[in-house]
DNA sequence: CGGGTAGTTGATAATTTTCAAAGCACGTGG
DNA sequence: CCACGTGCTTTGAAAATTATCAACTACCCG
């Protein structure tokens, strides 16, 4: 089912994987990347940096991510993608990869998917910092981070895992400072929900972090399309 | 180039078309849609409704937008798609489009620039309301706007054009109340900057509302990959 | 004319930022 | 091994931004 699957039978992704030390860029807003980048292990960040020196972290990309698709060829990229750990990714050349694609639809309807599940993340975050308060964005993240890694929701006491961001990072992928980052995450711990310490997070009240990260979605109601008048706010 | 031509040679999106009225939503947060909707004309707002009443609205769709399309088959839609004017929709029948991309190549390279397009809007959003404070947010979503819809950047004193958008809905868009919303259009509007009336944006000053939007993205700077030990923070 | 929506205004409260300073951790070089 | 620099975290106090609450107006449509 993952892309990687099927990139795996068109190129050696192991052996040809190249090894990327934490800090350093893959690229940066205003290249022309030239490679795609398949991320076969760590953690990146997807930001972008304005004039005044600001920066918004846009996501994480995680193991099976694709780096370096735009909009149209030989554009710069509008973004930034910074490794928060090592990192182990294949460079694929890009001529090569749009070569392969357009002969093989089933590649690029993955890739489509791959995209897709982009731009659903990108939604969740943009709810998650246009609808919800401080401590309810950090749960709401630590939260998705969390799924994303072990692909399911954490159902234990005390259970821990990696987390190679500072609060600073936090702080730019949720657009809060730093310093309320910090406070919010006392708070948190105070509370005993969550402990977040040298790159690692416990979660110590698994269902009071689900309670923080505030409402979910609304859940489905019956007719659309047929003039069904709601308040017309909703 | 655009995906609506390349969608015009499989069928008459034209005589086949639905006129839908404003209100309507195409589809809820729930649905699991059978159809994509090719957008011919008017306006749309994407939306996801939480729990609590409060609403984000993702992204405006505007003419030769795609909706429908979703990571996997069968999911449940994650947001609504509510016509903000009279739109007309071209509905294609999920199995056969879906077909089609997969026998025609250079249609799911299409798709997947759409797709990637989209997700680049969402990440200009996300940066939005990440990083700008309230007039800063307005300037850059009005701009944003006006560059979809003419193509350009607004450059002669007193353009006009259509816009139906409420300030309730602007707030969703931008994660601020209608109150705010409301004050801070005043004073764009005391600064002669843009007067917002009758869902009719009069541009007054587009440099200053250029320059109201804050700052842009940071300029490309050499070398990346390359080691180049910027301040680690940005 | 009545009712409902959208826009406006003022006062007050809550959240978040800013500024400033200090402590800690860790790696490097002496 | 220790000193030192740098970056990350913590803390406090004050300021700024934005939300909330409440009321009032204008307007459109039936």
């Amino acid at each position: 089912m993952p892309i990687r699957n099927e990139l795996g039978t068109i190129a050696d992704l192991e052996t040809g994987a190249k090894v990327i030390p934490a800090g350093t860029d893959l690229y940066r807003q205003g290249d022309v990347c030239s490679t795609y980048f398949i991320v076969l292990n760590g953690w990146i960040a997807l930001s972008v940096l304005l004039d005044d020196g600001s920066c918004q972290i846009l996501d994480f990309a995680l193991p099976g991510a694709i780096l370096g698709f735009q909009q149209a060829p030989d554009t710069p990229m509008y973004h930034s993608a910074r490794c928060l750990s090592v990192v182990r990714v294949y460079a694929f050349q890009r001529r090569k990869l749009d070569v392969v694609i357009e002969t093989n639809p089933r590649l690029a309807i993955l890739l489509c998917r791959q995209i897709t599940a982009n731009e659903a993340r990108a939604h969740d975050h943009l709810a998650n910092i246009g609808l919800r308060d401080a401590r309810q964005r950090i749960a709401h993240l630590l939260l998705e981070l969390y799924v994303r890694v072990r692909q399911r929701l954490p159902a234990e006491r005390g259970e821990v895992f990696q987390l190679p961001l500072s609060q600073g990072q936090i702080g730019q992928a949720l657009g809060l400072t730093y310093v309320h980052v910090c406070r919010t995450l006392q708070v948190l711990r105070e509370q005993k929900i969550v402990r977040l310490a040298n790159h690692r997070l416990e979660i110590i009240d698994p269902e009071a972090l689900i309670a923080a990260a505030g409402s979910r979605a609304r859940s489905p109601r019956p007719n659309s399309m047929a003039g069904a008048k709601l308040p017309p706010n909703l």
